[in-house]
DNA sequence: AAAAATCTAAAGTCTACACAAATTGAGTGC
DNA sequence: GCACTCAATTTGTGTAGACTTTAGATTTTT
């Protein structure tokens, strides 16, 4: 476990204090010993109790103030982390075959709520592309996404028939801020065409908005097949 | 920004290298010089470099391997980093009142699909709570929850009625392992009238299993109220 | 050729020390 | 009693240097 046999790393450390803390030995509000003195205990230096103490700050298990200290956090677990896998690796972790297929693509106006969601001024063209994500043959996602023409001019000349708009603009367009939602919507007819269910049933649903440098790129809307759920572990 | 007029600080690199990203200069899977260059180049320590790219990786900007060196991810936003607040803080936080109110509290012996999920042995008991939480009059959450007696023998004395489950839980239980999903369900009858909604209707869910060094602790399943939408921005 | 052994570049971590920044808490003056 | 100042404490961050570990690359062996 330990690198060599005599020193105490960060990570012996971390597993250490993490361990008082589920024990209940220090409890939640606890003030730990400063940190000179926690590098005495563990015989390492002040830098090596630094990081352990300063990733579990991140990690939310401890909260810590200059000059007040560390003291447990009283409302742990406040962050979760989720891994977005992207759809092909997710299909494929599940084993199953990824299958892409382009439904429709369509330079548009932007319609009124799509415009009010990114602040488009009126009359703004976009791509609409829909396309389908299946495991096999059965349906996994139905991705819904507009493309703002101004924002990435590129995007009339694409050919989304053999790769998907995500692939394609994470090639294209070099980095942005993302907004992610999560929510449960119904399907309409349409929708539940796509990914065989039921009309009205409910369907697991990101929405991301992305934009470059203050200009919205895309929204997408991505639709899940039914029993989708969406798990982390803390 | 900058602590004085010369030092280049992590914080510093981390701006400047994710500006290089952002900007396309270094687009994906570029290989980025190694620690020692970048050193040199921004006229500080090794140490430095490190910890800035370090983090940037943690964060999901770059990919790091030894002997490798370091790359700007192929597929960058892999990580969302969702806050998960307590509910009198998310109600409190969009200008409601919180208010909590116990529906019931039995113990009982864990049904088979509840064995199953926390992997109990058979005919063991627990207390099945259920509660509603409020934004001033106005259902916000349903909570249906299982504790398991065996692992907090304390649960059959604790009453649920002014204080919730999960509050009574962080107080009571030091800590845990936690597993959590979100899904999309359907209303039944019970649900939909407590969450004052259509029977039928979407509702978006969050499931949470919580265990205590292996043992499986409790499970909660918090229905939210129609409209409700779990957002992140990265 | 293919497989195994070796070399080596890069990140990973630790030590030891120094100074910076924040904030508490005590003391001071009014 | 109240506001203000200031020193002490604790975490935050940087420097300089060394050793460790991983894994890509090269060479040797089969």
């Amino acid at each position: 476990m330990t690198q060599n046999t005599e020193t105490t790393s960060y990570k012996d450390i971390k597993q250490t204090v993490l361990g008082r803390i589920r024990s209940g030995e220090w409890r939640p509000d606890t003030l730990l010993p400063n940190e000179e003195d926690l590098a005495v205990e563990f015989s390492c230096t002040r830098t090596t109790v630094n990081r352990a103490l300063r990733e579990l700050a991140e990690e939310g298990f401890l909260e810590r103030r200059r000059k007040a200290g560390t003291r447990v956090s009283s409302a742990p677990q406040r962050q979760a982390r989720f891994t977005i896998p992207l759809v092909r690796d997710e299909v494929e972790a599940m084993g199953g075959t990824y299958r892409y297929a382009l439904v429709s693509a369509l330079a548009e106006t932007a319609p009124e709520w799509l415009a009010a969601r990114l602040a488009l001024t009126p009359g703004q063209r976009v791509v609409h592309v829909r396309c389908m994500h299946y495991s096999g043959n059965t349906p996994f996602q139905f991705e819904d996404r507009w493309i703002v023409i101004d924002s990435v001019p590129q995007v009339e000349q694409a050919d989304f028939s053999a790769i998907g708009p995500n692939e394609w603009l994470v090639q294209t367009v070099p980095f942005t801020n993302v907004e992610l939602s999560f929510l449960a919507s119904r399907a309409d007819a349409t929708l539940a065409g796509f990914l065989d269910v039921t009309e009205g049933e409910p369907v697991f649903t990101a929405e991301r908005i992305t934009w470059l440098q203050g200009q919205p790129v895309t929204l997408a809307k991505m639709y899940f097949a039914a029993g989708y759920r969406m798990t982390t572990r803390l």
